[in-house]
RNA sequence: GGCGAGUUACCCAAGCGGCCAAAGGGAUCUGACUGUAAAUCAGACUGCGUAGCAUUCGGGGGUUCGAAUCCCUCACUCGCCA
């Protein structure tokens, strides 16, 4: 396999053929809803503002889709604005309203540990040096303080049940079987207040936030326009979709993680890298900081070349570096490279070896275990049942080779470094250590 | 608080006493074709070494030879009326 399109990752920097950073994030997609366009555009183009985007704690780390967020934050800061990067101590133990069910609560405890673990991963794609140095918060700080009595009456009297109501994501659940609870329904008061606060504290004039989150998002300018008599701005970026229909962002079912404990680099290189021809132009451009005469070259690769599948790799390859540097990122090619190579696996040598199973989920054998516990065991199916369905639809691989009985051994199976290397389907690989 | 409707597998959704481990669609997984793509075609999709057995249709209890299907009860959701 050919080696990715280059060894160091784009410099973060906007594009200067743009006449403005606006025109930039317009060009790159990742505008979907905005208020007025034009004063956005003078805002953004004139004296540093202060702007916000927030992150809930609904899990230990951020995901994929709160990268859009975090690399849109980024882009208004290398334009020279003044990040804020919320972290919801206090939303996060309300729950914001998913479309299709009530949120399952989390104890205080848990949401000021995962609070601690987004201000850490919001923090590494900011910059916390010059004039325009990021800021973290937390509305907690100033949610808390709050009594029943104040909150009822200096911020429920700004707010009208009939425009509540009207929001889309509370319309779509009183539609729903689900229904609502007062909580979730009370959530984009208290989003507004973070507006409110942060306008009022930093003169922050702008939030940014998923298209899902406008609701939420225009709560907090009319609350401002009411009780600042101030006009605030506020971007949704669209809702990332696959041109094939599945949802953007899953791997296996399971969400791309920030956090590598969670979602290794290697199989975060493995996502992008699969990324659909159809797709791959579209997440260049929202993910990676390379310029648009770069990109529009790639885009005629993809046209002329497919098989070569250049943009695939280098969208793999800046990503990754991204999130988890370089050297990381090298190890998950070359165990790409070992692992999806043409050669032998018994071939490679036991240092090659290992640094790839060192990327693969992993479990411990002895030659005498089946092939189909062994699937089991390493989490490449969840039953023996399934094992010997996978096995008798010729989808199961030791070593590169097809296994086609069910009662077949790892005998004899481990390689140079002592393991062996076991794959369901095309893709889906695991490391067994053989005692 | 009253009355009515509803709760089926990851999602949507049939079934309304045995032929139901539960139709159909989507998602997902596998195979073929490829480029570790898409589309298409084919297969799989509760567990247990097949047959057979075990556990499933909101929770609990009951009727029956036999229940996802009937009855009671609890919980939750929706709607109308207070």
């Amino acid at each position: 396999m050919s080696s990715p399109a280059s060894s160091v990752p784009t410099v973060q920097r906007n594009d200067d053929s743009f006449a403005s950073v606006w025109d930039e994030i317009v060009w790159r997609g990742l505008v979907h809803v905005s208020t007025s366009e034009t004063e956005i555009r003078e805002l953004l183009s004139g004296a540093p503002i202060t702007y916000y985007c927030g992150f809930d704690p609904t899990a230990p780390s951020l995901h994929l889709g709160n990268l859009v967020q975090l690399l849109l934050m980024r882009r208004l800061q290398l334009a020279g604005h003044k990040p804020l990067g919320l972290v919801g101590g206090s939303t996060g133990l309300i729950g914001d309203p998913k479309p299709t069910a009530e949120r399952v609560l989390n104890t205080p405890d848990v949401v000021a540990e995962w609070v601690g673990y987004l201000q850490g991963q919001v923090s590494r794609f900011l910059s916390f040096e010059g004039d325009n140095r990021a800021r973290l918060v937390n509305n907690l700080d100033w949610t808390s303080p709050l009594t029943a009595i104040d909150f009822l009456r200096d911020i429920g009297k700004h707010f009208r049940v009939g425009t509540m109501l009207k929001k889309d994501a509370v319309s779509a659940r009183l539609n729903s079987d689900a229904g609502i609870s007062y909580t979730e329904f009370s959530y984009q008061i208290l989003q507004a207040l973070d507006f409110r606060e942060l306008y009022r504290q930093y003169d922050c004039v702008l939030q940014t936030g998923g298209s899902d989150q406008w609701g939420n998002l225009t709560s907090g300018i009319d609350l401002i326009r009411r009780s600042e008599s101030a006009t605030v701005h506020a971007i949704g970026t669209p809702l990332i979709t696959n041109s094939d229909g599945t949802k953007f962002g899953k791997s296996e079912g399971n969400a791309v993680w920030l956090d590598p404990a969670l979602t290794s680099p290697y199989a975060m290189y493995q996502f992008w890298l699969n990324t659909d021809d159809a797709d791959v132009i579209d997440r260049l451009k929202i993910f990676t900081f390379l310029d648009r005469a770069s990109i529009e070259q790639l885009a005629e690769v993809v046209a002329s070349e497919p098989f070569r599948r250049q943009a695939q790799r280098t969208l793999a390859f800046e990503v990754t570096s991204l999130v988890h540097g370089v050297e990381a990122t090298e190890s998950a090619i070359a165990a790409s490279a070992a692992l999806f190579g043409q050669g032998d696996l018994a071939d490679l040598d036991a240092g090659t070896i290992a640094a790839a199973m060192a990327e693969l989920p992993s479990a411990e054998a002895t030659s005498g275990t089946t092939v189909a516990q062994a699937l089991v065991d390493s989490g490449l199916t969840k039953s023996m049942g399934e094992s010997r369905r996978a096995i008798a639809q010729g989808g199961v691989y030791l070593n590169n080779v097809s296994v086609r009985d069910d009662q077949a051994t790892l005998h004899g199976a481990g390689l140079a470094s002592g393991h062996a290397v076991l794959r369901r389907g095309k893709k889906t690989l695991a490391a067994i250590l053989v005692n």
